[in-house]
DNA sequence: CGGAAACTTGATCGAATTCAAATAAGGTGG
DNA sequence: CCACCTTATTTGAATTCGATCAAGTTTCCG
């Protein structure tokens, strides 16, 4: 897999910027909630999740992260975030020091334009996902994810033939979509049978892309 | 009331950029989702919504704007949104050319970091209306609104001794929080009392600050 | 191969919806 | 200011979607 740390989302030409690589294993936070920090960080490989947690130990997932993306624009000019990022998978990412890129954009009308677009897809997928959660129904919800998800791999050459990885545990989904495990496994065990997708070894299938367009628009 | 055309949320000392000054009737689209436009509108006075309509007619609003709010500062650099804006009260409102106020925003450091900041409090309160419509019930997603709501006219001078005025129909609070009217009312009965607030006449009185806080954050 | 984590399945429960009707609040013309 | 009509809100009963509880089963990994 070629690197992706700068051409993704992010599509900088000047990968000397970048101040450090990492990698960590799955499950560990990448950044957590309220810390302050001056590194921006890039996701190079794997997936991770922008995610709150409750005080009661529940989450709620604000953004799935995949591999270019930027974790979010508001670290460009804030120190810290209320929510925090952790690794779904194992995670390869680099980090940016903020000043540095706050320059680069600032200097650059390109780059600016970029941050800014990347800021407002941000923003569209926050209203997208309160849609969701307001008002489409448990089906619809975890259909529309997984086309939105598609939309975005394929975005980055990953999807061939309508398949893709997706390695996420239904508890991910049931915390992106606002529902528990268990009622993720109904519905897409449901799909399954109608042969809307197949879903196995963290892979998906889409076999019926309009069934399945149809199911998370009328939800 | 004075004036808060441009000294609320945006503070532009340069009223003159102003184009246009326009009145409209509660109920009527300030802007309809998806139209081409090159105004960037401002509340000053009453309340109005963002809000994304459903192929089958359902509603989920995204924000409530009271006076003084920018509609949102997508409108700076894209010609159009996917949400309409309506007017829920009488509303007046004026307009400025987007590209007068990108270049004032682009000139002037100060201005351009007043539109960052709102930008991110717009995503800041995108994120926590998933978190509270994907993982908190009825009550809590009810009483975190309101106080967030209080919050917002709190810092615009508009509240005073507990008590605001809240020109929303249960209809609105329900497109907001993702539930029915029927609902909304029984909980906010319930809010009643059990002596937490007091809602008539387009007005709140909250009556158990403290008790509210605790149903927002432990539903 | 063995143990843990993830997923599935069934039974039951509960929060919120739906349907339906009554009451209250606003707004308008007389 | 009142009668009337419309729009909101309240209340009750029945229903439903998704949650919860509790086993099983499968998959994943060391």
């Amino acid at each position: 897999v070629r690197d992706r740390g700068f051409c993704g989302a992010l599509d900088l030409d000047r990968p000397s910027l970048a101040r450090s690589y990492r990698s960590i294993p799955a499950r560990r936070l990448i950044y957590k909630g309220g810390d302050i920090t001056d590194d921006v960080h890039v996701i190079r490989d794997g997936w991770a999740a922008c995610l709150y947690r409750l005080p009661d130990g529940r989450h709620q997932i604000l953004a799935f992260l995949i591999p270019g993306d930027l974790v979010s624009v508001g670290a460009l000019f804030k120190e810290f975030h209320t929510f925090s990022v952790q690794a779904l998978t194992d995670v390869a990412y680099c980090m940016f020091r903020r000043a540095e890129l706050q320059k680069e954009m600032m200097g650059n009308r390109r780059v600016f334009e970029k941050f800014v677009e990347i800021g407002f897809a941000e923003k569209e997928a926050a209203d997208q996902a309160v849609v969701s959660l307001g008002r489409r129904s448990a089906p619809a919800r975890i259909a529309h994810l997984i086309l939105s998800l598609m939309t975005r791999l394929q975005a980055r050459g990953l999807v061939g033939d309508m398949k893709f990885d997706l390695p996420l545990r239904q508890q991910h989904i049931a915390d992106a979509v606002g529902l528990t495990t268990v009622h993720v496994s109904r519905v897409i065990n449901k799909f399954r049978k109608e042969g809307l997708l197949d879903l196995a070894h963290r892979r998906v299938q889409i076999a019926n892309l309009t069934g399945l367009q149809r199911i998370a628009d009328e939800g």
